[in-house]
Formats: structure tokens, C-alpha cells, sequence
DNA sequence: TTTTTTCTTTAGAATTGTTCTAATCTATTG
DNA sequence: CAATAGATTAGAACAATTCTAAAGAAAAAA
């Protein structure tokens, strides 16, 4: 809100996970933070970053991307072998998979509910739930 | 049924698949089937097929689980990056994913309901509705 | 401040699961 | 039996990701 400290919410969450506040990882927050719900891949963040003028390694963004999941600030979503997208929501949301262009989106919240929920394997306990919906183009 | 002919089945599907029933796939099929419900990689066949005394080579794995999947005889899942499943169990069902031990288990039928589809955005139509429970070692 | 310590970045090598290539082999067809 | 279409294979290639170890930057200590 204070035009003359832009990067205090980011530099406040970076440090509340322990991590440096380096000018690679608040340009890669920035971008993240700056482009509304996402769904987007290591590459594509790295390229990203590149056209925006901003220096930073493929290893970085990895890094970067991991430590920003551990500390709660991204979510993981896999839906295809070989490929991991970062999700900039990180509420609990469920996922249509579009197959022929791969590309995940946001299923509305309330458009999709899991009423039964299965009871975990003895000697486990539920982590999450998540409904994947693959759609494909329609054949009209 | 009857213990002359013990391929017929196994046979049959290769037919109406149009694949050849080589002693390569005929010995796959036979892994996969006399083995109930499963969820088996690529590699894990590989190396019971070496363990059964089939000699097969690894891509002739792939490439036959790729047409078993084509053909409907199997069921790919994914659920962590850069690994694929392959399921023995074709009908609709979800999974648990057991995360410290890369384990996938079948959901019983009935024990997870999804009552309430998302539509399809526009231009597209459902293609599966997949739920994957992650678990974890109880901490107790 | 300067020094020291700890953490971070990076290029490039390595790894992993998978697919491709093109030569050899085998099942089917005529 | 050919002849042909299809299948198998070893090993190369590939793509996404992780690792390594050296150089750099931020934080803590002096
Ligand atoms: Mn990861
Ligand atoms: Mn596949
Ligand atoms: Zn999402
Ligand atoms: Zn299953």
C-alpha cells in the first residue's frame, strides 16, 4: 500500500520462511505475485523472468519455486508424467486438465464437491484431496 | 478354462487389438493378469519379466503398456512427476497415493463420491473425473 | 566498519524416466 | 515357401529436474 516500500508483503513472507531477501527471489515473488492466479512451470517462470530483464538461472528458479512451496506461498500440482506446475493459489481447489493444450485451470469454487470422504489406509492419515478433470476439446 | 489352450483370453484381446501375439506381449499380458490389481511402472515389469525368466527388452515394456493402454486393457495414472502407473484395474475408481512410499491404492468403490460435476468449460467436454488422495505415515 | 560465517546463486554435469532410431527379427499373407 | 508388414532391440537421444562445487552476497560477530 506504501508506494515507497513496494516489496514489504513479499520481504515480510520471505522472511517469516527464513529466507534471504535476495534480488532474485523478489523479482521471481514479484512476477508471481504481479500476475494474478497461476499455473505455471519452471521454464516458463524462467522465461519469464528473462523477458522482464531479470537475471536469474534455471537452478534458481527450481530452488526458488520449491522453497516458496515449502513455506506455503505456492502449491505443487502434477497432472501429466514429466512436468510439475507451481500454483499461485494455494487454497484448497480442484483442477480441470485440459489435454490438448496442457494447461491447467481453476474449477470454481462450489462447482465441484467430494461429499464421501474415504477413510485412510490404516496407519495413515489423509493429506489431500484433489480432483483432477481432464477435458479435451469438444468434437462439435 | 480350459488347460490346453491356457492363452485363449490373453490371445483374443491381442486380436481384436489388432497386435500380434508375440511371446513378448503374451508373456507381459500374463504377468499383468495373473497378478490381480495392480499399479506397476514401466520399470517394475521390466524387472519381473527379467525375474520370470522373460527375456523382453525395456522398450518393448513401454511400448507394449502403451498399446495395452490404447487398446483399453489398461489404465495410465499420474501422480507425481516423471513417472507413470500403470493400472490393471480399467473401470472408473480413484486412488489413494501413499507419499512416502510412492504406492498407489485403489479407492473402494463407493467409499469416495464426487456429487457434484463442474460443467465443462466452453468448447470443451469431460473426459475422466480423477480423485487422488495423498496420505501419509500417521504421526502417532 | 571489517571480518567471519552462513546462505545463495550459478554453470554445467549428472540423473531419471521415457522416447526415438534404425538394424534385425518374426508373424502373417499370398 | 517367398514377400511383406509389423515387432523387437540396443543404444542413442531427450526433457525435466536435481546435483556439484565454486564463486558471490547477506547476516552476524568482532
Ligand atoms: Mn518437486
Ligand atoms: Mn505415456
Ligand atoms: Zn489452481
Ligand atoms: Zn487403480
Amino acid at each position: 500500500m506504501d508506494p515507497v516500500r513496494p516489496y514489504t508483503e513479499v520481504l515480510d513472507r520471505l522472511k517469516s520462511a527464513g529466507l534471504r531477501p535476495t534480488r532474485q527471489r523478489l523479482a521471481l515473488a514479484k512476477l508471481l505475485a504481479d500476475s494474478g492466479d497461476r499455473h505455471i512451470t519452471a521454464e516458463q517462470l524462467h522465461d519469464e523472468a528473462q523477458r522482464a530483464g531479470v537475471r536469474v538461472s534455471l537452478a534458481t528458479v527450481y530452488n526458488t519455486l520449491h522453497q516458496f512451496t515449502a513455506a506455503g506461498l505456492l502449491r505443487e500440482v502434477v497432472v501429466e508424467a514429466g512436468r510439475s506446475y507451481f500454483d499461485t493459489n494455494t487454497s484448497n481447489h480442484h483442477h480441470f486438465f485440459h489435454q490438448d493444450r496442457g494447461e491447467l485451470v481453476d474449477i470454481p469454487a462450489g462447482a465441484v464437491t467430494v461429499s464421501e470422504l474415504p477413510v485412510a489406509p490404516e496407519g495413515s492419515a489423509i493429506e489431500s484431496v484433489h480432483v483432477v478433470v481432464r477435458i479435451r476439446d469438444d468434437a462439435n
